[in-house]
DNA sequence: CGTCTTTGACCCGCGC
DNA sequence: GCGCGGGTCAAAGACG
């Protein structure tokens, strides 16, 4: 990888030296643990003193994260202890990172996930702090493979096209792929700049690696991580033409913790999702009759106004403008990735 | 039989 | 130029 790899591994020694000090506070952090007592005070926010003001904002948001613009570069990574995460977690040192602790194997995320594209909801689990973050989908400096991917993605959907022709054709599918598969070597189309997909990471306390989500994933692939005695899974999303993918390893520091890294936008709705949704118009249940999947659901979308938090500082973990619920707030602008995941953040409040 | 995982091979960018 | 490492592909096998 690059070295802002390095730079943002470097940042581990920050403020976390002590990793007793970390975000993990097993079973019982929310988002609040991280930003709402940055306001009131006490528990994980002592370690976030000296952080910049600015930086760690209890109304600071992850789109925010995203833009960069209110947080200096690296600045929370440093802060939630990136160095859990081996180095490359972050790519070149630009991703929002949530920690949601303690999922035990049966636990998912499914309840609180949805998708992208307008009704983004995210996996997430019940207990949910946010531990680090840094930007991503601002900079522009990776390394061409990222560039190569969206070229090589953009241009593979033309040729999908051109299979689908050839194959009508009556050109054997075989063949046609074999096609594909050259093209894939040959350079791609100079001079276009294509944005990156933000990547949006979170840290689980769990014993299963893979983390149900609402969405169902292929894994494609597996490598072994350079001084991590974990491997790494690739997998993507299975719906068609879903750019979706995500990472999942354990950190080498601390093997109970996963580290799930998604990458890109849901083009589709969460199979979780909609199965709720469905459940809906068909039979509406009483508030005290839906799941608490459903329930949770709503809860996780419901808009955060301001003075909300300030009034109940204690309870609301993380500002995220942006990420209201559709009913009220339709427009929604697009964070990509963010917005998928986000918005199961935007509001946990303990009893 | 369709879907998913496994796994070795391959490609590419980067640093030396 | 070469080696390394990350990321992806795709054939083969497993599974329900």
């Amino acid at each position: 990888m690059s070295g802002e790899d390095g730079e943002l591994y470097h940042h581990d020694h920050g403020f976390f030296q002590d990793r007793d000090e970390f975000a993990f506070q097993d079973e019982r952090d929310d988002l609040s643990s991280l930003f709402a007592q940055n306001q009131g005070g006490g528990g994980a926010a002592n370690s976030l003193q000296g952080l910049d003001p600015y930086a760690v904002s209890p109304f600071l948001s992850f789109d925010d994260f995203l833009d960069g613009s209110a947080v200096r570069h690296g600045t929370l990574a440093s802060a939630f202890d990136a160095s859990y995460l081996h180095p490359d977690v972050f790519g070149n040192g630009e991703i929002t990172l949530v920690d949601s602790t303690a999922v035990k194997s049966g636990n998912d995320l499914a309840p609180l996930t949805g998708c992208g594209g307008g009704d983004g909801t995210s996996p997430v689990s019940p207990n949910s702090s946010v531990s680090s973050s840094s930007t991503e989908a601002a900079v522009e400096d990776d390394s061409g493979r990222r560039k190569k991917d969206q070229l090589k993605q953009e241009v593979d959907e033309e040729e999908e096209e051109e299979i689908k022709q050839l194959k009508r054709q009556g050109k054997a599918g075989e063949e046609a792929e074999r096609d594909k598969a050259k093209k894939q070597n040959k350079p791609r189309k100079k001079g276009e700049k294509r944005q990156r997909e933000p990547r949006f990471a979170f840290m689980t306390k769990s014993e299963v690696d893979h983390l149900e989500d609402g969405y169902r994933w292929r894994k494609y692939g597996q490598k072994a991580v350079k001084n991590s005695p974990f491997p790494r899974s690739y997998y993507r999303c299975t719906s068609l033409k879903c750019p979706v993918k995500k990472r999942v390893e354990r950190s080498y520091q601390d093997p109970t913790v996963v580290i799930t890294t998604y990458e890109g936008k849901h083009t589709h709705q969460s199979p979780a999702t909609a199965r709720a949704s469905a459940q809906q118009l068909l039979a509406p249940p009483p508030p005290a009759a839906a799941s608490t999947s459903f329930r949770n659901h709503l809860l996780m979308q419901q808009p955060r106004a301001p003075s909300a938090i300030q009034q109940h500082n204690a309870n609301v973990s993380v500002n995220l403008p942006g990420f209201q619920s559709p009913l009220q707030q339709p427009q929604v602008a697009d964070y990509g990735l963010l917005q998928d995941i986000v918005p199961s953040f935007t509001q946990y409040s303990e009893p």
